[in-house]
DNA sequence: CTGAAAGCGCTTACAG
DNA sequence: CTGAAAGCGCTTACAG
């Protein structure tokens, strides 16, 4: 294996010129530089990132902290930022936490154990972030959730206006004809809904739009919290059928879980969007693909990927201040809203 | 920080006995274990990675190379792999590459650049392992597909019977009645359909059962191939339909092609399944969750990925011969296949 | 069974 | 602008 001190010998330079080419330090010589960098092309050489990273007191790379499972609008984010990371040399390293898990409280004890060198969260609960973030001292980047009202000097954040892509959501089925409208998705926990939190975004956004029609809207019963995932959404959107018989139209909160609500639709006999229409959120690759195509609120997870990725590897190398960036959505009509019946 | 010296200090042993606990050298005595365990844990003591690579002369962790993006059944194996992974303190680093490009040369660029301890191949093409593998020496794991005619000492392989998987889902649609059937998905390079490669051996699997019941099957107009995305297998399906226009029955070398094809159906005014049946291969969940349900064969994501990360742990640690084994397969009924008209 | 010491491949003050 | 040298935190022959 070449090694830094080959690339002394051969070039005839020392140990430490060498270093300073390979990492772009202004004091060294044009000659140094090119003779150099062309020894290090002419060998293939690729720098030992062990020994780097263990002078440099750092251990691992980026990693990037994701909240749920087998999400798939997650799962296009995560590609995005791979490729993303890729690009500048850089890797990263998935951890998956559940739904309802603190992700703050694993990303400190990753810190401890790993100490990578940033941290990226995918989803997150803000009220956990308010609790526990001071801990963390890397810089991070949280996205499809808004951190800017945390003031976190090491805490960017780039993700959709949850609360207007919901209540353009809700204004969609109203608009549609709706008013017996149930709302599927997000966390049971009452007290984990807090300010900030993604799903009390979403929640009121929808409540707001609700007001602005005088329609009237009961959380207790025309909200059905779920997991992101099928499997929950398709639990959920049956407890809704049971408890809100003649709901008519369901916004939720995700299109996995809309997908499941779409099954669920059908095995209670109802058809979509003749007899129930749905419009998700996130605007996955898949639902455009469902039959009916899914009506959703898009995110535009390429954009979240790629601003989230440039703001953390710039700020990795230079003190700059966290930043937080709304990301525009789209609502995308597909084909499951429709006037309802009668 | 604490370090391996601090641990030294604290416990009154030196910092090689420290070490020798710490990788669980047996000749330590009973009471330095013990004491050296007990102030590792008191101080919550993580030894530092990179220091312990760099001395090892491998640079990062287990590598996951995955063939095609956007996959929801590669998506799974992740995530089960990460989960595996996890539970034995080993983090994976995942890499994407296109379904038509070379993943062995890319593993061997790897090698050079990154060193990982050991690679897992998600998807792969058996011809390009019987090429180049020889030029890498780190012990692998390919999943989903079978590496066993190829006889590499430090390749692994853990997948489905794809033969019978597809010979099963031809044999599926030929007992409900048809014979107009219609293949999708895979290679388009006919080079590359070699033996052993997934394509070659699903495709062979179909073509055994036309034969035994007689039923003639001309690949040149009854097969399309298709990358494994939703977006292609629509364009394959439609293809299909212009090239075989009374086509009755489709399979999918993939459940996200076959969803990509249900909409392509809808979309030229089929009906699934009463004008047109599918079947599917993967049995990703979601697959369960659309509306019809999808008919599949399902593979067993959690258990492939098990058995791979279990037998590269192994491996990484002690030389043992790879070894190679066959996961049963499940036929899912499903919803999507039913008797031809007429 | 244990300790002292060399060395993994790099970065970075320090001195010139 | 450049080199010599210390040191990052660990593992592992070697000697006892």
């Amino acid at each position: 294996m070449t090694t830094i001190k080959d690339i002394a010998r051969l070039s005839g330079y020392s140990i430490g010129t060498v270093s300073r080419v390979i990492n772009q330090h202004p004091d060294v010589s044009e000659e140094a530089r090119r003779k150099v960098e062309e020894v290090i092309r002419r060998e293939g050489y690729q720098p030992n990132s062990n020994a780097k990273l263990l002078k440099q007191r750092s251990t691992s790379s980026i990693t990037v902290l994701v909240k749920g499972r087998m999400n798939i609008f997650f799962g296009s984010i995560i590609e995005h930022i791979q490729t993303e990371l890729r690009e500048s040399g850089e890797e990263a390293i998935v951890e998956y936490i559940d739904d309802f898990d603190n992700e703050v409280l694993l990303a400190i004890q990753l810190c401890n154990e790993r100490k990578p060198k940033g941290l990226i969260f995918l989803g997150g609960n803000i009220e956990y972030f308010r609790k526990d973030f001071a801990r963390i001292d890397i810089p991070c980047v949280l996205l499809t959730n808004n951190a800017s009202s945390l003031g976190f000097a090491n805490l960017s954040s780039f993700c959709t206006d949850d609360t207007a892509g919901s209540a353009e959501a809700v204004d969609f089925l109203i608009r549609a004809g709706h008013k017996k409208i149930g709302i599927v998705g997000g966390s049971a926990d009452e007290d984990d809904v807090g300010e900030g939190h993604i799903d009390y975004e979403r929640l009121r956004g929808c409540e707001a739009v609700f007001h602005k029609y005088g329609i009237p809207f009961d959380r207790r019963y025309q909200y059905v919290p779920s997991r992101f995932s099928m499997p929950d959404g398709y639990d959920a959107a049956m407890k809704m059928f049971e408890r809100f018989p003649d709901v008519t139209a369901l916004f939720c909160l995700s299109d996995i879980i809309a997908l499941g609500a779409m099954r669920a639709a059908a095995d209670s006999g109802r058809k979509v969007p003749d007899d129930l229409s749905i419009i998700g959120y996130d605007g996955i690759p898949y639902s455009y693909y469902s039959v009916p195509r899914l009506s959703s609120v898009q995110q535009d997870a390429e954009l979240i990927a790629r601003k989230g990725v440039e703001d953390l590897l710039i700020r990795l190398n230079y003190s700059r201040p966290a930043q937080h960036e709304i990301i525009p959505f789209r609502v995308l009509a597909g084909e499951t809203v429709k006037k309802p019946k009668e």
